[in-house]
DNA sequence: ACCTATTGATAATG
DNA sequence: TCATTATCAATAGGT
């Protein structure tokens, strides 16, 4: 439309450039409004003039929208538009924080794994109301005792005979003082006694606790 | 243009509105690429079809460029667009990912912590090569069995008396057969005497650890 | 900004 | 989706 047709190419004048912008711009503005109420389409323009003016337009008053509508799409339906720099930046980064996030939520499982295995080895004694609970965790200390008294017995070059793996005998190495603490085993046994029953397959911590249950929380298991 | 006009509202009949999407779409896309050329304007544009489908355009390939010019605009010089929401979406989300990457590592520092502690209630044996480690794990091993003993006499309701605390005694719980290991003092003191003259404050575990260090390595300071 | 000759876009139709 | 074409809109050039 015109007098005469433009060559495809920059117009050298600029005063003719910066008026044949501003003319066509106000076209493009109008048709693309047309097209969003025609249409119903969501439609984002951004149109910087030469001189660095900017016009813009989005069908529902946000470009930020249509932008991240944009971002959102799959790559195969961003049809007619290459190469996404952007994306390689914000979408990279949006999947490194969803990344992120999950990975942070695994750690996190693992970190009250670890915490829970560590209350094994050293329960909150407040927490422990009952004397079935106390001997499996003295099991489980005596059980990791041995091992180091095994260690050192090695270290020292010594055979050890250990017949029965769950007695086990402690020697405090530091003091010249000692005095025992004894608790008469027919009186434990008395306390112990509901343990003998119960189930051994990975019972929950709790009233229920057995030694097989705490051998499994090693440190190795985590 | 066209042989009769359309009322500026949404066409009700489907395929036609489509049609007209089509048409439309092609012409304002024409019209796009001609005004960049013409005008060397920097143009992005983005519609989404009522169906869904994307047609853009950018004038130097990229829709992510524009859209950062956009972003960067101060907000008097945002002609025609309020508010920017997606600056904040983004910055947000950025922000979000740093707090993310941060906690994460934090959680990764305490899950090496906790792995780290829970080695000191059970020990990779193979790892451990000097008897004076050993007996470090021992004494510290035996301080909890020493709670243990210490709830245990309070759930018998008994009284018990404990004069020096790096001394105890240790009764298996769950065998009548019971077999003694005992390591002479004489014999340990040679090996352990390196540790005496060592700091007592919170030293690396290795070869020089104490009592004191692991009696830190509690559940309840991770 | 406005005018208007001219060209371009597109609505209706096949 | 593509082609045709009558009609109307956009705009180049001038004022």
């Amino acid at each position: 439309m015109g007098r005469r047709k433009h060559l495809m190419m920059k117009i050298d004048n600029p005063s003719l450039r910066h008026l044949t912008y501003s003319k066509r711009r106000e076209g493009i503005l109008k048709k693309v409004v047309e097209l969003s109420v025609l249409c119903e389409a969501e439609i984002g323009l951004l149109m910087f003039s030469p001189t660095g003016r900017l016009t813009g337009f989005a069908s529902n008053g946000r470009i930020e929208d249509v932008f991240l509508r944009y971002v959102d799409q799959p790559d195969e339906l961003r049809g007619g538009l290459r190469h996404l720099k952007f994306e390689g930046e914000i979408m990279e980064k949006i999947a490194k924080m969803e990344d992120l996030q999950e990975k942070l939520n695994q750690l996190n499982q693992r970190l009250e794994k670890a915490k829970e295995k560590m209350r094994f080895y050293n329960p909150d004694l407040d927490s422990i109301t009952s004397l079935s609970e106390v001997d499996v965790y003295q099991e489980f200390l005596n059980d990791s005792l041995q091992h180091i008294e095994k260690l050192k017995a090695k270290l020292l070059g010594k055979q050890i005979m250990v017949q029965k793996s769950e007695t086990v005998e402690v020697t405090a190495p530091s003091t010249e003082n000692m005095e025992l603490m004894t608790v008469e085993p027919s009186k434990k046994r008395n306390f112990t006694a509901d343990d003998q029953d119960q189930p051994k397959t990975t019972p929950p911590p709790g009233p229920h606790l057995t030694l097989e249950f705490l051998k499994a929380q090693r440190p190795w298991n985590l």
